[in-house]
DNA sequence: AATGTTAATGATAATCATTTTCAATAATAA
DNA sequence: TTATTATTGAAAATGATTATCATTAACATT
């Protein structure tokens, strides 16, 4: 909401209009490093543009989803979750999930392991189930420091 | 529901009565190579136990996962799958999901490379976040044989 | 700048998976 | 066989997400 709209260029032939709402959650998810929520996206513009909707919101999400922007999150706690989608493949990460408090950790140092299991998994998928990998994900669950000591 | 109770002995201490639709669920799971929701789990055990009810597959599909004998899955296609639980650890396996028509393929043929990049993993993820390792999920997403086709 | 077109919004209702409640049932110990 | 109570299942409640539709506002045209 504040200043002119920095993302409107990256949706041309996409959308015909570029709005408010549009700019204002991918900002929100481009500056922020959690893994939010619709509802807590929500939550957090609706201070600052008390006008906006829930559903806006969520429509919005999966325009963002769709064209490639950020990514959908499902961690199986009955919501999904989204995060901001750097155009670098470099920037593909893994998630830390602790099982007690639920606190997601972004991790990204397993680059070269992941390239190797990858370049194997395309290799033996595509052979023997004639599959073609286009993503993947990669979870570790488990306990965080904070929930490893209480 | 036909015969006697092959896995009631999985549960001495766990719980105080084995039932019919505990029996039944763990049985179903234990055969079939699906990874069904419980309206599907339901919906099969429904034609030969009309009296069976939606609640207590849930409820016993969260006893199962608890206890240990079968996973919680999500695709993220807004209903949790459950799949039947081998003891062995080398039976770890991974997930093809075709982001077409969603059919889920089960996966051993990656062992190695996993437990590369798990020995890697458990190494870092300690070390920089201090975070213990219990459990990982890795999974494929792409297009399926026939949908490469269509 | 004012106007018209219609894409986009947001309040509301609907849907769908899952959970809660609670009286009835059935597993098991006595 | 009887008593105890864990477990069940119908019904209602919840919570996330989606569909509807009248209103609004983006933006192309004047
Ligand atoms: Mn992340
Ligand atoms: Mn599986
Ligand atoms: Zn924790
Ligand atoms: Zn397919």
């Amino acid at each position: 909401m504040p200043g002119p709209y920095k993302w409107r260029h990256r949706f041309q032939g996409y959308v015909c209009r570029w709005t408010l709402p549009r700019e204002a959650i991918l900002d929100l998810l481009s500056r922020t490093s959690k893994h939010m929520s619709a509802k807590e996206i929500y939550a957090t513009l609706y201070s600052m543009y008390p006008g906006i909707g829930l559903t806006t919101v969520y429509r919005t999400l999966d325009l963002l989803v769709r064209s490639g922007m950020i990514n959908r999150l499902s961690f199986g706690d009955g919501q999904n979750r989204y995060e901001f989608r750097s155009g670098k493949k470099e920037e593909h990460h893994q998630h830390l999930i602790c099982t007690k408090c639920g606190r997601i950790i972004d991790c990204s140092d397993l680059f070269t392991e992941q390239l190797e299991l990858l370049k194997k998994a395309e290799d033996v998928l595509t052979k023997k189930y004639n599959f073609t990998v286009l993503d993947h994900n990669i979870e570790f669950y488990g306990l965080c420091e904070k929930c490893k000591k209480s």
